[in-house]
DNA sequence: TGTACATCAGTGAACGCGCGTTCACTGATGTAC
DNA sequence: TGTACATCAGTGAACGCGCGTTCACTGATGTAC
């Protein structure tokens, strides 16, 4: 029908969809515009409306399309053998404090690079976001129960689930914190990886310990 | 001089600041106009330039203005009096953790508000966010280790800086990811809040003990 | 099968709008005498 | 002390620019016959 194949067009949303990916991460929903989208997706930007009905259509499909892959990721290290350090999510952590991670902010995990979009935008952007969210607090669940029973530990559900909120907010802290500063003070942004990762690892060894009902002072690592 | 004494000038700098302060906290710096500034400070726009060289210049006053009070919110508490929790933070958290001030982000602690923002911006601003991040992390040190002091705890300086740097990463993570899923998913924005809550107190009141040199196999390279 | 043609993805110019910034002008203030 | 006047904060209109969005047009594709 048009100049282009079925297949084509679709190619192209593909394009599009990726392009304003990388762009919203790193600059920011508001600090993108739309003609450098589709110029980078290898279009004029009039086309744009042959493939969404706005910006903010862009919007929701950006961000569940970029919670997909880590998600997948983390789902990956929760099934696939126990690393020899004994937690599912060593590795995860690892990755995701990285500098490899902080520094390239636009193929990265959009739970820090688009949270404060997500808290400044509308119903069906946050919703996306939220799923991701949901989508990182099951794959930790998963894996903190994993370890425990991999230690023999007993561990009620709900210490578990808080431990991994936490998880969730330490690292999205940390990775937000050190982007934050990494130009003004790189040792400092360094220092705050390093700093979380340190910690989470050793939480991370004594999974379930900590996350209960606060009744215990818990034990080094 | 002007048809407006010295003295209604400096008022009326004060109220650019403190208008475009609450304004980038909530919409962001780039979601933020400066019409609407000036007149959410009382003038019409065209005045701007009369106190401020250029918008950049205006958010780095934003950013320094904007971390002066909860900087000096910390260091009182970790001057004051001992809490009967056993911890000089824990107020500190517990407020910060607050739904009030998750649900007020215009007046609330720019170290969650504005990293995403100053991750996006240049030299001068995010100069002004590392300064404040450095002073939090001051005064969570000095709060962490009079706590341990109290305990009669002896606990090396490197553990507690890392320590420092994990509790501001874990309250401005869940600070940040509350706020990111509260209108699409409210009950979840207060799980949050309670979980990091919950865990960070059981984490001040074993301080040091978690956080050492890392003795224990946790980091790759 | 071949062919005529309707479809619609992509083009490129245009739209109104709000942005950051500039500027001629106003007129009360603070100062010089 | 009183008075003349230069200063400059605030006004309001204007600037060029890039934004999200619209639209007339093009022409290869996929389909109907």
């Amino acid at each position: 029908m048009p100049r282009v194949s079925k297949q084509d067009k679709e190619r192209n949303r593909r394009r599009i969809v990726d392009s304003a990916s990388r762009s919203f991460r790193v600059k920011g929903v508001d600090g993108t515009g739309l003609e450098e989208v589709m110029r980078a997706a290898g279009m004029t930007h009039g086309g744009f409306y042959n493939h969404f009905g706005s910006k903010d259509a862009l919007a929701v499909e950006v961000y569940r399309d970029a919670f997909a892959a880590p998600l997948a990721w983390v789902a990956r290290a929760v099934a696939g053998p126990l690393a020899g350090s004994g937690s599912s999510l060593s590795q995860v952590v690892d990755e995701y404090l990285s500098p490899r991670h902080r520094d390239a902010p636009d193929g990265g995990c959009p739970s820090a690079a688009l949270a404060t979009d997500a808290a400044r935008h509308g119903g069906d952007v946050q919703g996306a976001y939220r799923d991701g969210v949901s989508g990182y607090l099951d794959g930790f669940t998963a894996g903190l129960l994993r370890d425990a029973a991999a230690r023999g530990e007993v561990v009620a559900p709900g210490a578990v689930r808080e431990q991994a909120i936490t998880l969730l907010a330490e690292v999205v802290g940390a990775l937000t914190l050190s982007r934050a500063v990494l130009r003004a003070d790189p040792a400092l942004s360094d220092e705050i990886l390093l700093a979380a990762r340190d910690r989470v690892h050793a939480q991370l060894h004594a999974a379930g310990q900590r996350g209960g009902p606060r009744d215990q002072a818990s034990q080094p690592g």
